[in-house]
DNA sequence: TAAACTAATTATAACAATTATAATTTAAGA
DNA sequence: TCTTAAATTATAATTGTTATAATTAGTTTA
């Protein structure tokens, strides 16, 4: 249930140095539903963090990223978002207001088999987004 | 069959003008199947067109993405590569090389209408990308 | 607990992919 | 062929991200 503390557990066991930083950025990441880009953590956690850097966002990111705690989300031509791992999910976008809403499904590890199959590939992870628009954005369409 | 005469034929009905560029660019994406990027295009067509700017390519793709000729893809941290749409396919991309191979799977359509269902999103359309690694690159790997 | 070592952070510069701007050229219809 | 709107070019600007070097701060060991 803690995922932060899990988290931190994580980092410890992989050797990697807990930091204040590190700390608030894992916090936000669990916390804000909304699959954040490196910029808007920066950007909310610059009150708590006057000095911080944006390069200390993407390192520890990137460092998050290597020891399997987040993943990184690259869609369209915007800029990439992150995604603190939790059970596996697909994602479902908004293509009026990018926003990002989690979508759990089961069935496409025979996808992976198959596709291993045709293409001689050792295939190791696949990734799905569903492209849409809204509830809100649609009740805000003109007709 | 003729795929290049045909998306003349579409640039013709939208009104789009038929430049040498442009009926350059599309010959090289229908007949590479690479998956090119942006730069790729460039550089392959700078024989041609010592003139040409990289503008022009990326004008020229988004034109064409609008009329809905071609798909920009962008997965991981790379530039963005763009596909000549032809019938509905997938993508294996090899984590080790970066190469790209089609995979035709009919089976999806179920999850789009579950993700409809679940979100309430009005649902436009999806994609998949299976990850791996390639068989020239498995068998490359030191054991 | 203090010293020493190593890793993390910061500030800044560099980079690469893409887009915007303004001037020039060109495709397509009258 | 002439005209006009659109496309191309050359260039500058922008944005997202990464590299570098100096400083700071966790952690380990004496």
């Amino acid at each position: 249930m803690n995922q932060l503390k899990e988290a931190l557990e994580t980092l410890k066991e992989t050797g990697v140095r807990i930091t204040p930083q590190r700390h608030a950025i894992l916090e936000y990441l669990i916390n804000s539903m909304s699959h954040p880009t490196a910029d808007d953590i920066y950007k909310a956690l610059e009150g708590k963090f006057p000095n911080m850097s944006v390069a200390t966002v993407y390192n520890n990111l990137r460092v998050f990223r290597e020891v399997g705690l987040v993943k990184e989300l690259t869609y369209g031509d915007a800029s990439a978002r992150f995604d603190f791992v939790t059970s596996h999910h697909y994602h479902v976008i908004c293509e009026s207001c990018g926003k990002i809403v989690d979508f759990h499904y089961p069935g496409l590890n025979e996808v992976e088999q198959l596709a291993s199959h045709v293409t001689g590939f050792k295939v190791n992870n696949h990734r799905m987004e569903v492209y849409g628009t809204c509830p809100e954005c649609t009740s805000k369409e003109v007709h």
